[in-house]
DNA sequence: GTCTATATGGGGATAGAC
DNA sequence: GTCTATCCCCATATAGAC
C-alpha cells in the first residue's frame, strides 16, 4: 500500500524469511533453528531476533507473508464471481477455482519457493494447540466462512454440514497434492509433471468440483467398516 | 505369528509406543523429546533407547505399528472385491471403500488414540528427505500400485495419469479431514460431529467417489490464472 | 529390565562492542 | 544494523549400579 522502498526491501530481513521457510519446510519449526536459518542466510545469529523478536516472531511473519495475500486474492475473486453472477446462483466450479488457483498460481510464481511454503502449510496445520495453529485458522475463518456461504447458494440441495465436510476435503486434497506432488513421480514413472500448474490447477478443479456437486447423502449406499 | 506372550505383552514398551504418538502428534518428531515421552510414560529416560535404540528407532516402531495392519487390511479388501467382480470391472465406489475405511476403521477404534495418529502421519508426510519419509512412501507404494491398477479397470476412460492425480486429491482428503476435523466444530457451529465414524466414511467416500468418476480432462474448461 | 548419573553437543536469547 | 561472545537450558545417548 506505500511506496516500495526504492532499493530491494530490507535486504538480510526478506533473506532471512526466505531462508527460515526453507529450513521450517525441510526440518519442522521444532527442528529448524534459529542457527542453522542465520548460517545458511549468511548473517550473524543475532539478526534473527534483532529483526523478529523471537523465534516464534520470525514463524509468524513466514506464514504471514504468504497467506494474506492468497486469501485476499480469494475473497476478491469471490465477490467478483458473486458480482457477475448477480441475483442467479453462482457456478460451483467458479467457486472452486476462486478457491483453489489463488494458491496454485501462487506456487508458480514462487517456483521452489512456492513448494517449500505447501509443504511448511502442512507442518503449521499439524500444529495441535499451538498458538500459531490458532492464528492461522482464526485468520482463515473469514475467508472460509464467506466460502461457505457461496456453496450454500450453489448448492441449495445440501445442507451446511455437508458443504463443511466437502471444504474439508477441498483443503486437504490441494494442501496434501501441493505439498507431495514431487513424490508420485517416481510413483508413476515420469508419468506425471507437477510442475504445469495450468494443468495441475485444470485437474484439481475437476477433482473438486464433481466432489462438490455429488449428491446429498440420504439414506446413503457405503456400508462402513 | 508367534504366541503372544501371556501377559498384556511387554508393558513398558507399549505405554512408551503409546506416548511418543501422542507426544511426537503434539510437538511433531523435532519437538517431541524423549525426556517428556519418557516421562509421561512414568518410566526413566534410558528406557526409550533401551527399547528403541534410539530416538529414530522409536519413531519408526511408533508408524509401524498402525501402517502396516491398515495397507494390509486395505489390500484384503481390495483382493476380496476383485474376486466377487470376477472378469467384470469393480466399481469404483468399492474401491474407494477399501482404500478409505481400513483408515477410518483404525481411527474409530482407536478413539483419541486415532486421532492423535492421524496428525502423526500428517507430520511425517511432511519431511522431505528424511529416512522415514522414504520408509513411508516405500511402504505405501506396493498398496498404492494395486490400487491404481484397480482403478484402471474400473475407469477405462481414464488415462493412468489422471488416475494417479485423483489418487493423491483422495489422499489428501482423507489425512487432512482425519487430521483437522476436531478443528471444524467451531467453524461450523457443532453442526458437525466427527467422531460419528459411519457418517464421515459414507461423506467421504461419496466426495472422493465422485472426483474418481469425474469426466477426464479433455479440452477442459477451467482457465486457470 | 529398570534406574541414576553423566558425557557431549546444540538450542534460544541477550549483552555490549562496532 | 550487524557482529562476537556468552548465559543457561535442554537434547540424545550411554555407562554402570541394582
Amino acid at each position: 500500500m506505500k511506496p516500495e522502498s526504492p532499493r530491494p526491501a530490507s535486504d538480510t530481513k526478506e533473506r532471512l524469511l526466505d531462508t527460515a521457510e526453507r529450513v521450517f519446510a525441510d526440518h519442522g519449526f521444532a527442528g529448524g533453528s534459529l542457527r542453522r536459518i542465520t548460517k545458511e542466510a549468511g548473517t550473524n545469529l543475532a539478526a534473527a531476533n534483532y529483526h523478529f523478536g523471537s523465534k516464534e516472531g520470525l514463524i509468524r511473519e513466514v506464514m504471514a507473508r504468504r497467506l494474506e495475500p492468497i486469501n485476499r486474492e480469494r475473497e476478491a475473486r469471490l465477490e467478483r464471481l458473486l458480482e457477475e453472477a448477480g441475483d442467479a446462483p453462482p457456478e460451483v466450479e467458479r467457486i472452486v477455482e476462486a478457491f483453489l488457483a489463488p494458491v496454485l498460481r501462487t506456487k508458480h510464481e514462487l517456483g521452489d519457493a512456492g513448494t517449500t511454503f505447501m509443504r511448511l502449510l502442512g507442518h503449521a496445520m499439524n500444529q495441535p494447540s499451538d498458538r500459531l495453529r490458532d492464528l492461522l485458522t482464526d485468520q482463515f475463518a473469514g475467508t472460509a466462512r464467506k466460502f461457505l456461504a457461496a456453496f450454500g447458494r450453489a448448492l441449495p440441495g445440501l445442507p451446511p454440514d455437508e458443504i463443511l465436510w466437502r471444504m474439508l476435503f477441498a483443503v486437504g486434497a490441494m494442501t496434501h497434492t501441493l505439498a507431495m506432488s514431487k513424490h508420485i513421480v517416481p510413483l508413476s514413472g515420469g508419468l506425471v509433471d507437477p510442475t504445469d500448474v495450468e494443468d495441475v490447477t485444470r485437474r484439481m478443479v475437476r477433482f473438486v468440483t464433481a466432489g462438490y456437486l455429488a449428491p446429498a447423502a440420504g439414506a446413503g449406499a457405503a456400508e462402513a467398516t
